[in-house]
RNA sequence: GUGGCAUUAGCUCAGUUGGUUAGAGCGCCGGAUUGUGAUUCCGGAGGUCGCGGGUUCGAGUCCCGUAUGCCACCCCA
């Protein structure tokens, strides 16, 4: 055999998972899955593939240069999904009938975006998204919110700041002020104001959007602004007295930090933030961003936002939307940044040797009784001299090792190593359910 | 899509103005130890210096291209 070797690589911003991530993700896409569950929502699965009609247009000139997208083998223009939102209106729109509303739903899956890849920031990455479509109640805004606090929480995350606003709040200041043709431009300079300064943002604004230097002024006044969310709601309001599509962003938010209150949420964790405007072009009323306060830089993990009209391309049904999106591959990489990531390469929490080959079928049933309380035990395939097996138990992150030999089968006892302490008992054999499973849960 | 930095063993990195057989730590494998891991001691394997071209008597080192990673834009989970 003298032929070439294939190079084994992956795709630019596609990876690989070994075991310890591989565990980290599933651990948090079932916690997520927990969360979402515990206020209803229901799970749903649809292609990765859709037709390129149903996905094109829908996120924005960006999304669609990033879309993969190829002809399939009967010649139909197809693309994968760039986000689990477009397809979930295509879904609700095609399904409503069946489904009744107002509809609640999660979904985990990958989605590929065919940009440059960064750290947090990949190709081919999943999200969890939870929506509610069917309803326009500001209650659904509300839940929204505190789904994403709730599911910060479950996964570990102590230090997070949830930054929400409204489309309606910031489109009724452009309408005040003239410009509300030129929303998108200055809306995307806006959206920089944290990153590149006050300056810059009203350079842009006048430059690119074409904006008079008094009116990016008084954007930015307004944006600005600080101090408890109530206040500056009420600020707002007399500001924006007059303008109708205001009112019900303005009513929405006050409902949002009021859950949020009612919920028990932290108020430190919550802020609203009238410069963040970004989302893609669906977004309609509220929009939610959530950074790790310690390491920002890394981006949302958590956004979302209302999404009124989308649906509304694939059916003439009214389906207005709200709901969020968890980034997993994002938020691991911040949490391996951030060393929150255990690892450990195994599910199992026990391993029992193999000793004498001859007893395998003991092994075998002691490990049967051992699963049967529940309990992951993984039996050494090969009746390997037993430092290695403990080694190997070492590496792969068992917490318990089973050891019998001779000795132990003539006196019909076990013996159970805890591997962290080193700590050694000998239990009888009527004894070892309960002796591991005390072990492994003290208390 | 634009610009910048990087790429040497499985991982993290040394490698002199270009000069013989490219090093370390960790990890891996084996042994001391067919009844005990993580600690100790001994030994071993593992590198077309990302890939392709060029300059040169000679390239890990210099030049060009390309791939990948990272950073800043853009945008976003």
């Amino acid at each position: 055999m003298s032929e070439k070797l294939i190079k084994p690589q992956t795709l630019k911003g596609f990876r690989d998972f070994l075991p310890s991530a591989a565990l980290a993700r599933e651990r948090l896409i079932d916690t997520a899955k927990r969360v979402y569950r515990s206020y209803g929502y229901a799970p749903i699965d649809t292609p990765a593939l859709e037709y390129t009609e149903i996905l094109l247009g829908k996120g924005g000139d960006e999304s669609d240069k990033q879309m993969f997208r190829f002809e399939d083998q009967g010649g139909r223009d197809v693309a994968m999904r760039f986000d689990l939102t477009v397809p979930f209106a295509r879904f609700a729109a095609q399904h409503a009938q069946e489904l009744g509303l107002p509809f609640k739903r999660y979904h985990v899956g990958t989605v590929w975006r065919g940009e440059r890849p960064q750290k947090g920031r990949f190709r081919e990455f999943v999200q969890c998204d939870f929506d509610t479509i069917g309803t326009d109640s500001a209650a659904s805004d509300a839940e929204t919110l505190l789904v994403i606090h709730d599911l910060l929480v479950a996964l570990g995350i102590e230090r997070f700041s949830i930054r929400v606003n409204h489309r309606g709040v910031l489109n009724g200041l452009l309408e005040s002020l003239g410009v509300r043709d030129k929303s998108a431009s200055v809306l995307r300079a806006l959206d920089k104001l944290a990153k590149a300064g006050r300056e810059a943002v009203i350079k842009e604004m006048v430059e690119i959007a074409g904006l008079t230097s008094d009116a990016a002024e008084s954007i930015l006044r307004f944006c600005a602004r600080t101090g408890p969310p109530g206040e500056v709601l009420s600020e707002v309001a007399t500001q924006l007295d007059g303008v109708e599509i205001s009112r019900l962003g303005i009513q929405t938010l006050r409902g949002l930090f009021e859950a949020a209150d009612a919920a028990g949420v932290p108020a430190s964790r919550l802020r609203l933030d009238l410069a963040i405007a970004r989302g893609l072009d669906y977004y309609t009323g509220t929009i939610y961003e959530t950074f790790l306060d310690d390491l920002p830089a890394i981006g949302s993990v958590c956004s979302g936002g209302r999404y009124d009209n989308l649906a509304g391309l694939f059916t003439k049904l009214p389906l207005p939307g709200v709901g969020a999106s968890l980034g997993v591959d994002r938020l691991l990489a911040a949490m391996e940044e951030l060393g929150l990531v255990a690892d450990g390469a195994t599910p199992a929490t026990v391993l029992m040797t193999q000793f004498e080959p001859n007893r395998l079928r003991d092994y075998i049933a002691a490990a049967a009784r051992l699963r049967g309380r529940g309990i992951a035990v993984e039996v050494f395939p090969e009746a390997k001299n037993v430092g290695k097996q403990f080694k190997y138990a070492d590496r792969k992150g068992h917490r318990l090792v089973i050891v019998a030999g001779s000795d132990e089968f003539a006196a019909r006892t076990w013996q159970i190593k805890t591997l962290a302490t080193g700590e050694q008992t000998t239990v009888a054999d009527t004894e070892l359910v309960d002796a591991v499973s005390q072990l492994l849960n003290p208390g």
